[in-house]
DNA sequence: TTTCAGTCAATAAT
DNA sequence: ATTATTGACTGAAA
């Protein structure tokens, strides 16, 4: 009813995009980038009548569903053709710094699988691809920081420094006192790649290590405690959305696909390691045999290497898996060696029943594809106990997907949109309709040749017009 | 408590 | 100079 009086002026919201400056009270200083800004961009065509600032919070609250990875894909597309950087974009538009735009960008998660405070910049994505302006505004935001920074680099005539005098606290010590208080700043860990693969395969065999395993593992590795959590936890959701990026290509090849088969997953899915590691997960969408591995079985056998049965039982029982390792590390220099035996240590849980780990400390490049090997060689007697009790909770694929939405039965993506009756549509509906959203049928093609497109849209833009942007210095 | 979702921010890679 | 990766931190939910 009276809903459609608000989205009308929300519409209108929608010419002024880029209110950096969330309002609010959240407790964070939105950008620290330049408060004192005096730009020209009035900012507030607002024509509106006062109140209503409505928070995009609001919008995000009653924005329809959203094709997350469509719109990436756009936003990707403006953002190339018109050499526009991340960081301006997502310090502008989203309030975001480059690295979280680049995650976002490069890997979005579905919609359905979004809080609200992740949809947020979904939205303010799809509120920018929709302002006819947007290109311009960021232009002229990328204009004004050159110009800001060409002043300040070579600030050599006339003007004195506008903006130079640290006044308070920020001491300058430029060239000297390198005793910038007590290095307060965290050296920042940097994990050996042979700390990862150790933790990775602990992460196999264990995805939810106890207190306890963990207390090990640092040990073992000579790293924090704190910094074998996080890894954990980061781990673990970097595999989570690893899958959903699956889950968003395979779907949208879904039924009707025929045309290959492969393996769709495996593209470019696991960044850092070369496919080994995920098995354990990626299995799991697989049919039979998913259920190899066995996390808790060659630990467990190695140490007690007795019955099978009673291994599984005392996994499950509790964990008490690593080894008995008579590993003593004597004491390694806590920073110098990276610890070759650490991999060795950790590698103690499945080393010798299964096809010999190829890799060693330096193992090559080669992308060897031996993670199948793992997987296959396993019996896959009976653990399930340690199986389930490893495997994350929701483990497959399948099963999600008819769950949430609160809306409707809109099965995928677009559909939801297009039924939506309230003008809303008109918020967050492609204005220009270049066929984006039905995609429906072919949606993989489609993805393939809009890819191809924008490739080549891309590289005709610069032969003809070989940036005319401001050169002006 | 613990885990998860989102981010930040340093730093690797291009 | 950008973009990608990733350990750590924050706040919310269970």
């Amino acid at each position: 009813m009276s809903s459609s009086e608000s989205v009308k002026s929300l519409t209108e919201l929608v010419q002024q995009p880029c209110p950096p400056i969330e309002t609010s009270k959240d407790g964070k200083p939105p950008e620290p980038s330049d408060p004192p800004a005096s730009d020209s961009q009035p900012a507030t065509p607002l024509p509106l009548s006062g109140h209503s600032a409505l928070s995009i919070q609001e919008l995000v609250a009653m924005s329809p569903e959203l094709d997350t990875y469509g719109i990436t894909k756009r936003v990707k597309e403006v953002l190339t053709d018109n050499n526009l950087g991340q960081r301006l974009f997502g310090e502008t538009i989203l309030g975001l710094t480059q690295g979280s735009v680049s995650d976002l960008l490069a890997r979005p998660k579905p919609w359905h699988k979004l809080s609200l405070k992740g949809r947020e910049p979904f939205v303010r994505m799809q509120l920018w691809l929709n302002d006819p302006n947007n290109v311009e505004k960021l232009m002229d935001m990328k204009r004004m920081e050159k110009k800001a920074y060409m002043k300040r680099r070579h600030s050599s005539v006339s003007d004195s420094q506008p903006c130079e005098p640290p006044s308070v606290g920020i001491d300058y010590s430029q060239g000297a006192s390198p005793q910038p208080q007590h290095q307060l700043k965290k050296p920042r860990v940097v994990l050996a790649p042979e700390e990862k693969e150790a933790l990775k395969r602990a992460y196999q065999q264990k995805p939810y290590p106890s207190p306890k395993t963990i207390e090990e593992l640092a040990t073992q590795l000579n790293l924090k405690t704190s910094t074998v959590i996080n890894w954990f936890h980061n781990y673990r959701s970097r595999i989570r959305r690893e899958l959903f990026i699956e889950e968003i290509q395979a779907g949208s090849q879904g039924q009707a696909g025929a045309s290959d088969s492969p393996s769709a997953r495996s593209g470019r899915a696991a960044p850092s390691s070369e496919g080994d590691s995920c098995d354990g997960v990626e299995a799991a969408e697989g049919p039979g045999a998913a259920d190899a591995e066995e996390s808790g079985g060659p630990a467990a056998a190695a140490k007690s290497q007795g019955g099978p049965a009673e291994a599984a039982a005392a996994t499950a029982t509790e964990e008490r898996e690593e080894a008995p390792r008579p590993a003593e590390k004597a004491e390694p220099p806590p920073s110098g060696t990276p610890v070759p035996d650490a991999a060795a240590a950790a590698d103690e849980g499945r080393p010798r029943a299964p096809p010999p780990p190829p890799e060693g400390p330096a193992d090559g490049p080669g992308p060897v594809p031996n993670p199948a090997a793992a997987a296959a060689a396993a019996p896959a007697a009976g653990e399930d106990a340690a199986t389930s009790a490893a495997l994350p909770g929701e483990g497959p694929c399948r099963a999600r997907d008819g769950a949430d939405r609160s809306s409707a039965l809109p099965s995928t993506s677009a559909p939801a949109a297009a039924r939506r009756p309230s003008s809303l549509q008109s918020l967050f509906g492609l204005p220009e309709a270049a066929g984006a959203r039905d995609s429906r049928d072919n949606p993989l093609r489609k993805k393939k040749a809009a890819n191809l497109n924008s490739i080549i849209h891309r590289l005709e833009k610069a032969a003809s017009r070989e940036e005319p942007i401001e050169w002006e210095f």
